[in-house]
DNA sequence: GACTCTGTTGCCCCTTGTGACAATGCCCAG
DNA sequence: CTGGGCATTGTCACAAGGGGCAACAGAGTC
């Protein structure tokens, strides 16, 4: 089951290609948006919907993989796909490397490319999921204020009340309305959740002095 | 600064090709492993040392990204670059998706191919830093019986002694006990540092019920 | 100037977690 | 059969966290 709010921009500088590929997509639901040039996309404010990017490779001005790199600097979240006439191997796979969802090679056969931007929507909803439950973190730990930050550092480090006191140069009481703010605003109820949410966002150090007591690892091992 | 003690396993059908790469691999320093088929390098002990493997793409019997698929399967840790004479796009991108370090094309100039074994090496290292920091936090965990273990997993979601007692059927004095146990084996002094390593080995669930109190999010967001 | 937000702190009390000392019962391996 | 590992539980003393109530000070805002 397609998603027909996908919008695919389609980013080409031959126009009967623009064409010919927006028919085949509209006809498999897809909204498409059409591209001369990559200028032209850098220009367009690519909404934060669901979709993907068709790129062709050779383009005047930026080239596609050029508009690739310029794409992540600006924080695209769109599986880009690459679609070229003369594609080397060199060039696949620097854009493969560089998070391209494929490297396709004109003319590509209708039902490989609507297979490619099926992945391609199925990576974005998990990549989209994935960002909304990053800010959902985010947004949390944004509403600390500085004080409230610090005490919740020391906090998912293990420090005691007693220690972050010290550490901070206040009373073991302030420390602990401070620590019930941090509980509050990050809407936890134990102290497990919170460091959880300090280790997703990346807050807690890999090691505490030289002896790592709590190795980093990718997650899923 | 060039790891000498890395092995650099060469899997080529071609004798004249290996006996050329060896040599250049050999004055650089590295150490030189040689295969004349996918069959040899899976029949010899692939040795857990620093290294990174050159694989041909077509060769007869198992094919080069056969291969690399096949050592996938097993665990295999080791960077793989792939060499090829006749190499074509889709190859290219599907090997570099399977998690290949990189796909030339021969003739490989020699400094490349210097360049491309160095990226593999550091990135053998980067990943093997990982393994081993992985592999301490396993080994602490495996010490933990079963009992310990169950005690360990509520306790990181933030479960009172109370009320794991009472969701495994015991006492909290009994849980009291298992839970310092946990602390123990594990190797940390704060309930701050066992979620860090329950988090880090994916043993936390994302969500408690179906409103995620802390969604998951990839590591450096 | 009044109000709000942030950071502070004290006192008090209750709940939880920690640790030591001690003991019982079960099951498996030598 | 016996020692060791594992699971259990108790009591006691103490440390640490949680939270209500109250209050004060400085900064910035309306």
């Amino acid at each position: 089951m397609t998603d027909t709010s996908a919008v695919i921009h389609v980013v080409d500088d031959d126009a009967s290609f623009r064409t010919a590929i927006s028919r085949v997509l509209s006809a498999s639901g897809f909204q498409v948006a059409l591209y001369e040039s990559a200028q032209q996309l850098l220009d367009a404010p690519p909404a934060a919907k669901a979709g993907c990017i068709l790129l062709d490779v050779e383009m005047s001005g930026l080239s596609g993989p050029q508009l690739q790199d310029r794409l992540t600097e600006l924080g695209n979240r769109l599986p880009i796909i690459f679609l070229t006439g003369h594609g080397d191997i060199p060039t696949s796979v620097r854009t493969i490397k560089a998070g391209a969802q494929d490297f396709l090679t004109k003319p590509v056969p209708r039902l490989q490319l609507l297979d490619t931007i099926k992945c391609a929507l199925d990576r974005y909803e998990k990549l989209h999921a994935q960002d909304l439950r990053a800010d959902a973190l985010r947004s949390r730990v944004a509403r600390l204020t500085p004080r409230e930050r610090k005490v919740f550092e020391l906090v998912v480090r293990g420090r005691l009340n007693k220690q972050i006191a010290h550490e901070l140069g206040a009373s073991e009481r302030t420390i602990k309305a401070h620590r019930h703010k941090v509980m509050e605003k990050c809407e936890v109820k134990s102290l497990a959740e919170l460091v959880i949410i300090a280790e997703r966002m990346g807050i807690v150090p890999t090691s505490e002095h030289g002896d790592p007591a709590v190795p980093k690892m990718k997650a899923g091992e």
